[in-house]
DNA sequence: CTCGGAATGTAGCCTCGGCTACATTGTATG
DNA sequence: CATACAATGTAGCCGAGGCTACATTCCGAG
């Protein structure tokens, strides 16, 4: 989401010396946070149109282990954000935004998993792992991932 | 008692309640996030007691990026969850729960930093993302970095 | 065609993590 | 010693992301 994320100001060029590097990286880390639902409502709505025509509400809550109401919310903010489009009592569409969206996360996904298979982590826990981790690979990150699992 | 030599039950199980979720993964990377604010407070309270003798909140606000009030009200939460303690007035220091768990986060950091440098992470990018993947990292996968990272 | 159950949507409440504005306390200094 | 000022604390607001309870709509059996 890191393209069409709005960036937060985060704060002004501080008079003092002291270090403004940590603060940030924690802002860094606080509003990448913001965007990882949706980014995983997005890919789990890519998914299911995929392998069943359809995306709904109460699949969607089921997947993500969340109450429907909750589920419905949030697609609300999807619509909001121009991630997708939903009739009443209709399925739920990604727009364009919302699909390219969808594949750079699912790409991201892969690639994180692969890495943690790469290095010894169990399948399991690669999968569940990447899954909160993913969220916060930068770019660059990504691409030395990248880099790595293509040596040899 | 030193927590040298305290078995760590490692991870923030002691922090977060566990909900009867019948979630997939999601749910899981969820709740991490939970503990990942009280796991940055906690450890830069060490940092700031270790390098200054004291952690004042204006510090803790200054180092997090936010503002002082933002810091206090979790500072309060610090306390309600028995990691910390503080009088009015008076800097916040660690109980001994908010100590070890400061110690495994550090640590955690350090292998987690040290995972992607030695993939090919650039320094920035190393320190910065592990800021927010650090709170995702499994058990298991930090003994599968761990591991990794003592081969030869 | 009707009707009941499942899916969908709405309303209202909660906590967390932000913020600003204002009030209070501690302390350094004139 | 008084007091101005920085640090600390309090109050109240906001949005996100949860929930439950209730209302509405859709659809498939009869």
């Amino acid at each position: 989401m890191s393209d069409l994320m709005v960036t937060t100001p985060i704060h002004s060029a501080s008079v003092l010396p002291e270090e403004p590097t940590q603060a940030s990286r924690f802002g860094k880390a606080r509003s990448a946070q913001s965007g990882a639902l949706l980014e995983d409502y997005v890919e789990l709505i890519s998914d299911l149109m995929t392998s069943g025509g359809e995306a709904r509400p109460t699949d969607i809550a089921r997947r993500l282990g969340v109450a429907h109401a909750t589920a419905i919310k949030t697609i609300g903010r999807l619509k909001r954000e121009g991630l997708a489009v939903a009739k009443p009592y209709r399925g739920v569409f990604l727009t364009e935004a919302g699909e390219s969206l969808a594949a750079r996360v699912r790409a991201r996904h892969r690639v994180v998993v692969d890495l943690l298979l790469a290095v010894g982590v169990p399948f399991e826990a690669a999968e569940s792992d990447a899954e909160g981790m993913e969220h916060h690979v930068s770019d660059a990150t990504l691409a030395a991932f990248a880099r790595f699992l293509a040596r040899d």
